[in-house]
DNA sequence: GTATTGATCTTCT
DNA sequence: GAAGATCAATACA
């Protein structure tokens, strides 16, 4: 269950897509509903997904899940046990679910990926994390008192 | 509990 | 050559 998630648009300095194409963001301005998967800090996969029209360049980060299965092959991966960690932060997360690049430009409506709509949730607001530039837009958001984020308390 | 650092990819200066 | 949508290990208070 996605439980934070942070918005990127491309009038956004902190965004890939601010500034135009590139080698590695040509996914965010292709059809919505793929998953963007970039290199962070030389280490890391990051998963977004692409959510404008065709040539936009916008996407959602996704930043922590609540592991609701799969959890045996997540600690595999991960080489730890404690639920609340295996998600809580995008490289843990697309290590988790054993995301790299080779995802990158994947439609999220058909297999190996399913979307499930759930039900109404309380969703906070706060600032995003770890940029520098576009600091002021507030967002980030979380599901309301998730224990599963990787930030307990989204500041406003 | 906070602070610092290494990992070393991609883009931009 | 530097910085960045990060994480984990280590060093301090």
């Amino acid at each position: 269950m996605i439980v934070e998630t942070e918005a990127y648009a491309p009038d956004d300095p902190a965004s890939h897509s601010y500034g135009g194409r590139t080698r590695r963001n040509v996914t965010m301005f292709g059809p919505p509903a793929r998953l963007y998967v970039y290199r962070s800090y030389g280490v890391h996969w990051c998963a977004n997904v692409v959510c404008a029209e065709e040539g936009v360049g916008a996407a959602v980060l996704l930043r922590a899940l609540e592991p609701t299965h799969g959890l045996g092959r997540m600690r595999e991966r991960r080489r730890l046990d404690d639920p609340t960690l295996l998600c809580a932060g995008p490289g843990r997360l697309a290590q988790a679910l054993g995301l790299t690049g080779e995802h990158n430009g994947l439609r999220l409506d058909r297999a190996p990926f399913e979307l499930i709509r759930g039900g109404p949730v309380e969703v906070v607001a706060g600032t995003r994390i770890g940029i520098t530039r576009g600091a002021d837009r507030a967002w980030r958001y979380a599901l309301s008192g998730s224990s599963y984020v990787s930030r307990p308390r989204p500041r406003a």
